[in-house]
DNA sequence: ACTTAAACGAGACGGTACGTCCTGTCTTAAT
DNA sequence: ATTAAGACAGGACGTACCGTCTCGTTTAAGT
């Protein structure tokens, strides 16, 4: 049924995607998808926490913070930028902005550990002494991601590793020692 | 028509605004509505547009760039938080998500101006030998309201005045010479 | 709508004639046809209605009861034993089993008149002094018409010719003078 | 099982009488159900078959005729008026008309022992030269019945005492020599 | 002032999908 | 080994809206 589900979020706009289908190509009852999620938009979120396997890997720590910090980013931009992907996550970011249970999960199951694994690459820098005192890092996580994210959302510009790296900039340069 | 539009996202959830609804509440035919936008989507849109009265006043310069920062993102994150403000925004984010053509007006009527208007104030600076000379001021821009937007599309955390000033204090430190 | 009606009560049995089947051979949407009938039922019965004409022609009267009697109730008997009828019947008599309101419509629109022919040949013969002073001619018609509906219903006979004739002459030698 | 089907009968309307509601008022798996019946006709007749006792008590003999069937008729019209065996009467009529297995069982298990009493009542008052020669035994039952039957399929008036004698009158005035 | 045509409100229409209910079969757990 | 419980694929229910399509009815402009 994810799977049913994943294969027509890529097929058709997010509109068209209806509750009849996915049991269609599942070759299921319609009863069998209520019975296990109350929303179109709870199996959409299940699809897609399957297809980011939860593997939530930490960030790797080669020591150096900035280049570290460059290939998280550039990854992401590009991740997001895959037709697949920018599908699945157009209809996740439809639902959480309707339904306050899937932003829960959202926040709870994927948001947070992200967020998590680039916090403790930064915080392994912070306890090196290399960021200021006063530094925020949920905050700093935020001024990395956020920009990222507003591109992707809004089509504002190009999402390679050039901004990838402007970004990094400003960010590390502002909390930088 | 546009206004009925307004009082119904304030109202009802979004995936609940019919263009039914929308017709019953202005007292009109439906078809009236057919007759002058395409689509929910773009009636949505021009019924933002008129709600933002299209007034994109440039940011006030008091020659404090940081507080004029300040000042702006504080207010962005108020406006975010009203509920009226946030209903209307859900919808058209939405819209955005789902249909090329909304986000492409959006882009160009509201978030193309509105950018204008902050990176006009850093330009300012920027001229005044205050930033940076390798600062590329759009990508500032976008590291200011990044992570506020970011914020209010996921919940990840309250958007309040500290929240506003921790990020200018990220990316202005980033930018300042 | 009614004519799509009619041919698949021919065609199903009752049981699985449903709404969206007769929509759809109308190429009708199913909204159209509960926007005009409350229920299967009415349609059913409707469809009836038009086959029947409406026209309840009174019986002939050639002078000789007993010879009218009689060509009307084999004539009866031998319409019900026709497959479509009997389909028809089944459907009608289901509904007004069931549902009380078209049970109503069914005695006003069809029974009543049905009946009001009968009585009104044996009426002439009980004006002319052919019949009992005491007779109830009610009675009388149910006397005539019952045993048959009887058969129809349970099979339990042969519904032709000569068991039309034994009911009239029953009933009839009952009711002479 | 069988008392289930019967309460619910008596509860809610024939259309709404599910072979799921069956199982959970009966406490038993639905599966154990068909495992007995091939359809919910099926369990329905042999509710009705446990109801009626199968007591097929011979008519009495008063050695007066009339009174004997007036008795009967009487009888049979209180008894179909009773809410509760109404109620069942619609049910297995229903399915009568639906599914010729039914109506067959019906034929041999009820109505023949039902009819065969009765016959023999006539029989008697035949054998002791009452009824004219030419009487065929069948219609007369038939006629005696099929009267008060159609007024309860049809509630085309009323079925009290006076209607069972009045039919009574006519059927008997048809065949005493 | 009188005509004429565009825009309108109303709402019926053919459709699609909804979320629910029930069917008759199949599976599981407990007795 | 049989049962109650209930999941399952399937299909119909009656409802809500979609976007299109007539219908008269305003409403203005052009005569």
């Amino acid at each position: 049924m994810l799977d049913a589900t994943a294969a027509l979020i890529e097929e058709v706009p997010y509109a068209r995607l209806t509750v009849e289908a996915i049991a269609a190509r599942a070759g299921v009852g319609k009863q069998t998808i209520y019975r296990w999620w109350p929303s179109r938009g709870a199996v959409v979120f299940d699809a897609l926490l399957e297809r980011s396997g939860g593997g939530d890997a930490a960030l790797p720590d080669t020591g150096d913070l900035r280049a570290d910090l460059s290939s998280f980013l550039r990854a992401s931009a590009r991740e997001m930028t895959a037709p697949s992907t920018d599908a699945f996550l157009r209809a996740v970011t439809v639902e959480i902005l309707q339904d306050e249970a899937v932003a829960l999960q959202y926040r709870q199951r994927l948001l947070t550990p992200q967020r998590a694994a680039v916090r403790q690459r930064l915080a392994t820098a912070y306890d090196a002494g290399l960021l200021r005192d006063d530094v925020d890092l949920d905050v700093l996580v935020e001024c990395l991601v956020g920009p990222v994210a507003g591109r992707w959302l809004l089509g504002s510009g190009a999402l390679d590793d050039a901004y990838a790296d402007a970004v990094v900039d400003v960010a590390l340069r502002g909390a930088i020692r």
